[in-house]
Formats: C-alpha cells, structure tokens, sequence
DNA sequence: TACATTTTATAGCCCGTGCTATATTATTTA
DNA sequence: TAAATAATATAGCACGGGCTATAAAATGTA
C-alpha cells in the first residue's frame, strides 16, 4: 500500500477502485456514441425503410459533415456498412450492438415509468442513463417493473406512493 | 412538418425532441468531468486535509498530466483556485458545485442500494448514472428510498422482492 | 548545505466529436 | 434532357481529454 492510501482518516474509498469506476465510466462513454448511432440507425431502417445520413443528423441533433464522419469511424470499426452517396446499413455486429442497446433503453425507460417518472423526463433520463447500467441493475429494474405492474390493481404500493407529489 | 417526419409509420419519437434530448446527454457530458473533479477535491480536503494533483489524478485513474490540464481548465472557468506548485482549492461556485454533486451521488447510491443491488455495483454504476438524472428523478429516487427504509421491518416489499434472484 | 526524490508543469502528440464552408454526386422537376 | 434542389463528402479549424517525455520547482534526507 502506497502513502496517499494510508492517510484517509475514512470516507475515501479505495484509490484503486475509485480509479477503476472512473475508468469505467469514462470507456462506456466510448462507446455510447456508438450505440446511440446504432440504434437510431436500426430505428431509421424499421420505420422508414432506410437510415440516410440527413435524418440521423437531425435526429441526433448534429451537423451532417458530423454524422458522417462518425458514420465513417462506425465503419472502421465494423459496426455499419455505408457506400458512397448511399444509405447506411448495420452490419451484424451493428445489428447485435442495436439490439442490446434498445433493450436497455427501454428497460431504463419503463423502469423509470415504473417509479412514477413523467414521460417526457423518462425519456430524456433515459438516454444518459442507459448506458450506465450494469447487468445487475438493469435486473434489479426488471424486477421492479415487473412487481409494479403485478402490483398494479390489487392494492397501493411503490408507484403509488411515489406518485403522489 | 418536414418530410423526413412524414415518413415515420410509429415508433420514432419527434425528431426535434430526440435531437434535444442527444444534445442535453452531449452537454451533460461535458460537466460530467467537472463534478468528478469538484467531488474528488473535496472529498480529499475534508479527509486529507488538501487535494494535491497527485492524488486527484491517482483517484481519478488518470495521468499527472491529464489531471494538470483540467485542473488548469477548471480554474479557467472558476471552479476552482491553484497555484504553481501548490495544492488545488474550490471556489465558492466549486463549492456549490461538489455539494450538489455529492449528494446526487449519494442518492443515487442510496436508491441502488434500495432496489438490491449489491455495494460494489451500486459504487460502480452510479459514477455513471449519477450525472444524468434530472430533478424529477433524484425526487422519486428519494421516495424510494425512504419508503423502503419504513418498509424494513414491518412486512415484505419490493426491496426483498428483488433480494431474491 | 547538497543531493535525491517527489511533485508539478509544459510541450507535443493522438483521437473523437463538434462546427462551417465548399465541392461533388444524386435526385427531382421543369 | 437540362437545370434546380437535395444529399453526401471533404477540408480545415477548434476544443476537450487522453498519453509520454522532459523540465523545473519543492521537499526530504544524508
């Protein structure tokens, strides 16, 4: 054990895992851009039939010469097939990537929904939380959901106390 | 309406919504750094009596460099006073800045702790969830919490519900 | 006091993600 | 088919936040 571990008088968790958490958090947001791209391309492609770089600039709120050159990293890493002047596609890996990312989205925002959150705030909650929940906690919101909606009609529970402001 | 909203047979949320809840993620982003930085530092002074770059950067898991450069760029915007080879300091603002941190942090821990999810998880996701939950959220966190702390004993809930795997 | 060690700072690099402005290619329409 | 419009690509710039390597100051110790 190094000097700056023995000094805490207390609070202070472990340097080290401190240190790994931060990492932790600073590698998934690597990778939300990724899956935020992916997702909405698979939405852009089951609703409209195509993903074409114009919507999902103004769909992520960016400039296109942006989108498009995330769009071209994507590519590097084999997450999307694009060629020139034409629409994009997930590849398998992107299609994987897509699908594991909506479920989670919409676990947070049930979940969320759940606890008595507004639907525009569960939405917009949603989209940072997501990708910041680990298999353990998105169980643990599937359980709530699911004893929620059990909970529902029979009698007065968690929703309904936390519903009432 | 613009024809890229025509298109869309369900699914797809408003565009101009989805694109201002990205940008608010994208934002939120850039603050998150921030609130880890005025957290760490002081959490370090009340502990250790002064948070030095080493130890910022120990805990963060970063190099002494990297740490240097933020610390100058918080300074820049005032969160935060230092001078050349001496420890770092809040501001008032930075101040005000890792109180309110701390306790989002700590309420979100608190509400992970609430629904099972095990301490080194609820450590873990929490970092990053923690910057992404408005106010209305943090106040159903705390309903949560408080109604599962009455709960404990008087008769089984949702907090056991989701004990048992 | 002088030397060694620690801490802090700086320089220079890379990458990712923004942006605007300017081609270039497709597509639509006259 | 030719011209106008829309979509895409590319170039060039900025900034944040990583990194390593190197220099300078502060601190501890022989």
């Amino acid at each position: 054990m190094t000097k700056s571990e023995s000094s805490a008088s207390s609070a202070l968790p472990d340097a080290d895992q401190q240190a790994a958490n931060f990492k932790r958090v600073r590698e998934a947001h690597q990778s939300e851009v990724a899956e935020d791209y992916v997702e909405l391309i698979a939405d852009l492609i089951n609703t409209t039939g195509e993903a074409r770089a114009v919507d999902i600039a103004r769909r992520l709120g960016v400039a296109h010469a942006t989108a498009v050159k995330t769009i071209a990293r994507l590519q590097r890493e084999g997450l999307v097939s694009s060629q020139p002047y034409r629409a994009v596609f997930l590849t398998e890996k992107g299609r994987e990537l897509a699908v594991h990312s909506k479920r989670r989205h919409e676990i947070v925002v049930d979940f969320l929904r759940a606890i008595g959150i507004s639907e525009k705030t569960a939405q917009r909650d949603a989209e940072g939380i997501e990708h910041h929940v680990s298999e353990e906690t998105l169980a643990a919101f599937e359980r709530v959901i699911r004893a929620e909606s059990l909970a529902k009609k029979p009698r007065p529970t968690l929703a309904d106390s936390a519903k009432e402001k």
